[in-house]
DNA sequence: CTGTTAGCGCGTTCAT
DNA sequence: ATGAACGCGCTAACAG
């Protein structure tokens, strides 16, 4: 293996000055910087990264701690953190919080193998997270929300969403408007769901007690609480917590013979790819998620830069209008 | 910073005692052991990634290069080697290739900041591949094939998915088969169209040469190319060269009043989610890439444990049957 | 102002 | 079970 001191050597000065050179510190000679350039590239010299690490106690990398690589939902956001990252000449790498405890992502924090990292992994513990954050550490948290002097929580304003969602439907007419609820444990479903309270409040209009139901953040979720939905009387609108739930009530519904949006008006929350491919089209609310991530990005490097920084940002929800929602005056005409 | 030499100290033993300890190694008492590792944890002792790595020259990590973490794509690929990578005691990091010779992933394996990766990114160079290779770095590419002592090969075997995706359609009585083709550019799409041939061959039949076009992998590439095949006689079968362009094709026939199965047999390649909500349920054929990815995984820690590996391993694709294809016989009756 | 020397950082390993 | 040497790049203090 090719060290500084081989170009060094070869380059007939001290490896201290290689160093400089290398990293562009101090004065070195135009000359003497030359020669080194030149016996780095011809003994094809590439730096040691751990020796590098060890004494600088710095990688310029940073991470992003998924819960499962396997989900697709990161993607966008993990370009827009990238697109953040490269630009201010860090690296990027993602790794899972699969195992929890012992899982790469909490190794690489413990280990300090990252200067700082972005969450967005349920399955990773608070605690771990203040632990590493109590020592210095940097996080981004998009998340949950947590508090400490070391973190920063980059979040999807779902209340925000939801009331949004809610005042869409109200806008065109609709009353009767059911929230079919994602799992409780969901910080994301409850704050939809304040929203969608707030905008009904707001609007005069009372919750219909008997549509409230839910399930999981699944397809059958969606099913089985439209189906249950068609024993009694129909809402004119449902509002699903979120696609998946929204693609099971579309078939329930169709199984009935419910037109949507004829019938019935739904919309979902989320935007996945495939809502725009249903039948109708799902009206929708979408995270602009490369947005988050790339702020997300921004906010962490301003942290490992030693600027200030606020402690919770709020990412605005868009709504992506298709046609799965009608007028309530014209469903009446 | 907790060092190994503050929990020596605590423990009262030598430093290298307290790293047999940690590490497992040699014989050390029983006592000692104890007393070492309550020390350890009192002090919450973590050790200094860099510092172990500087010595050890490893790292136990491998990394998954992937050309741009935005895609989906990589997510089931990803998900086996990780399945792998775990049982095995290594961490798993996934590091993008955007950026050619600066990205994350040429950086990182030039520095050895990992032990062997993963490649499933066209835009990295063979030649980085090679050159790294070439000191003994491991390397498992997925997608396409490189020659070179330390790298092995895991591919799909898309010459076979298009022999059986052909061979499909004509044991289900057709012979008017088109194959509709991705671009010329792309190995995947190359292979596909060779197995078509051969079972076309192989059966006897002729390829229809009017029926001869293609487009980019996309859903507007297959909309064009039906299109297109719609304006002279049609075959009763169609191959599209993956499912994207499937979707398009499926609109295109739907706009002409062309019902599928019943007019005409579709079938895509790439199991895309998608493809099982169209309208009908798009019949294709699925690369099992959870177990490519874990197939990769494992041959790659085989590599460093210096163990033999074939030079190519090819994976069998397989038929996921839908409703998008009938039997030509019962066309004609 | 340019380049050098010496020693640091921390865990691992080998000879004792 | 131990102490010292080692790995390699970086930096502070120093000399030319």
């Amino acid at each position: 293996m090719i060290t500084i001191k081989d170009v060094a050597k070869l380059a007939g000065v001290a490896s201290s000055t290689v160093s400089c050179v290398l990293n562009s510190k101090k004065y070195v000679s135009e000359h003497t910087r030359q020669k080194v350039l030149a016996a780095a590239n011809e003994l094809n010299y590439i730096k040691h990264g751990a020796a590098s690490e060890l004494k600088r106690k710095q990688t310029q990398t940073i991470g992003v701690i998924v819960h499962d690589m396997s989900v697709p939902y990161f993607s966008d956001l993990v370009s827009g953190i990238e697109s953040s990252a490269i630009s201010q000449g860090y690296d990027l790498i993602v790794c899972s919080s699969l195992g929890g405890e012992r899982s790469t992502a909490a190794r690489f924090i413990r280990e300090r193998r990252l200067d700082g990292v972005i969450v967005i992994a349920e399955n990773i513990e608070d605690e771990l997270l203040l632990q590493a954050a109590e020592t210095g550490f940097p996080i981004v948290v998009m998340d949950r929300e947590l508090h400490s002097k070391h973190i920063v929580n980059v979040l999807m304003d779902d209340e925000q969403g939801g009331y949004m969602a809610t005042r869409f439907l109200l806008d065109k007419g609709h009353r009767a408007i059911a929230y079919i609820s994602g799992p409780l444990s969901s910080d994301c479903n409850l704050m939809r769901y304040q929203g969608y309270l707030r905008a009904m409040h707001e609007a005069g209009v009372e919750e219909n007690e008997n549509w409230r139901m839910g399930g999981q953040f699944l397809k059958t979720g969606g099913y089985n609480a439209a189906k249950l939905l068609m024993e009694g009387e129909l809402p004119t609108a449902v509002f699903f917590a979120n696609d998946e739930m929204a693609i099971g009530g579309l078939e329930a519904f169709k199984e009935h013979q419910v037109s949507i949006p004829e019938d019935l008006s739904i919309i979902g929350f989320d935007n996945i790819h495939l809502s725009e491919y249903l039948n109708p089209p799902l009206t929708t609310f979408r995270q602009p998620k490369t947005d988050a991530g790339s702020l997300a990005g921004h906010v962490l490097i301003q942290m490992l830069k030693g600027e200030a920084v606020e402690s919770t940002y709020r990412i605005n929800i868009q709504c992506v209008e298709r046609d799965s929602v009608s007028c309530y005056s014209i469903i009446k005409s």
